[in-house]
DNA sequence: GGTTAACTTGACCCGATGGTTAAGTTAACC
DNA sequence: GGTTAACTTAACCATCGGGTCAAGTTAACC
């Protein structure tokens, strides 16, 4: 079973065009979208989204209108945030042929886009289930290490008691601790990931 | 300079005797204490005041006349929960002649505290820098790690790069995912105490 | 058992946030 | 340029949590 590496329902055309915008709500969704966009980098997932909505320049009940509710913005933006990265680096991860070094790869390669976006540890948390978008990246994620770990084991380069949730443990503290503290050096943050790496292999 | 491994002002009698409580003000201290106690355990330290005023069968209003506000009731209740705990494990460090042994012991057992009372991330987060208790044992925490890993490198017995922060950062990390994440089984969590462990050593 | 100071408390106020709606505004089309 | 449906929004309600206070209650002491 390999795991999926594309999301189930990609709907980068926001409005489904079941009917044409009007002029101003299409304004407004752009200016929603970059503005969300920018907050949930800087501030997380949980941004108050009236926040939002004053620096897109309207009001909070415009992104009720437009987008349904936080849930359905996500939606929305999860795809410039994320998900167009996390994919890559999964694809990327399962064309490597040596077995240590996809897990090398794709550890390494995730522990980067944690690092440069915060929002990826909110959907491996699966903080907003409603977010369809967001719960398909943390089912993609997860059957990915799964895949990986396996791949690990029948090739003997890891040790033998490490398990796929060994590893999404590990993913989601460092990205809570990521969140949670003043952010470390990338220097020390790297250093980090060599030290967890270097966990992994046979004893 | 070996960490200091008691608190600096130990008050376990918590009115500090200034003037004798009325018999209904010392009940509902006593009871107010309890219900702390426990509801620090479930739900940590942010736990609602009005909950814990409802558990123990007085007001919130009541709280606030005994102790002050939040910081000072967990300055009256940490000992209890993990304060005395916090500072037997370090004395239990040590008193460990060998340098590495000193430190296997320490992060297994403070590991064990935090899987136990996840309260004690709370402390090494200072997530409530008004509370003394909270921020003494904060202190002697890190005090602790940068003495430990001084040792270590002295004796050569944890690889050259590790430093005293990257253990402070694994602890929190570990303990914000204990709180995020449903509790792991005994068995998961301590193999993740050997692989972090295991991570340490020389290459 | 009456006086008083200690004590408790319901009822507030506050700010933050999610979510809804009536009423007004505006783009689009004839 | 008039009609209308789409659209926006200020105003509103609700919840939650911290924090305060006037007014009532009660323990303690004479």
């Amino acid at each position: 079973m390999s795991p999926r590496t594309s999301p189930p329902g990609d709907r980068e055309a926001a409005q489904v065009a079941g009917a044409p915008l009007r002029a101003d709500a299409a304004r407004n969704v752009a200016q929603i979208r970059a503005a969300a966009i920018a907050a949930f980098r800087g501030r997380g997932l949980d941004t108050p989204l009236e926040e939002i909505a004053a620096a897109a320049g309207v009001s909070k009940a415009t992104i009720y209108n437009r987008f349904g509710g936080r849930a359905g913005l996500i939606d929305a933006v999860i795809g410039k945030l994320v998900a167009a990265e996390m994919y890559a680096i999964m694809d990327k991860a399962l064309q490597v042929a040596d077995p240590w070094q996809a897990i090398a790869t794709y550890v390494t390669d995730r522990r980067d886009l944690q690092y440069r976006e915060p929002a990826f540890t909110d959907a491996l948390l699966m903080t907003y289930p409603d977010s369809g978008q967001l719960a398909a990246i943390a089912t993609a994620a997860i059957d990915m290490t799964i895949s990986l770990v396996q791949r690990g084991h029948d090739a003997g380069v890891i040790r033998r008691d490490f398990t796929a949730e060994d590893l999404y443990y590990a993913d989601v503290a460092n990205g809570l601790a990521l969140r949670k503290l003043p952010r470390p050096a990338r220097q020390d943050y790297d250093r980090r990931i060599r030290f967890f790496l270097d966990s992994l292999r046979p004893r």
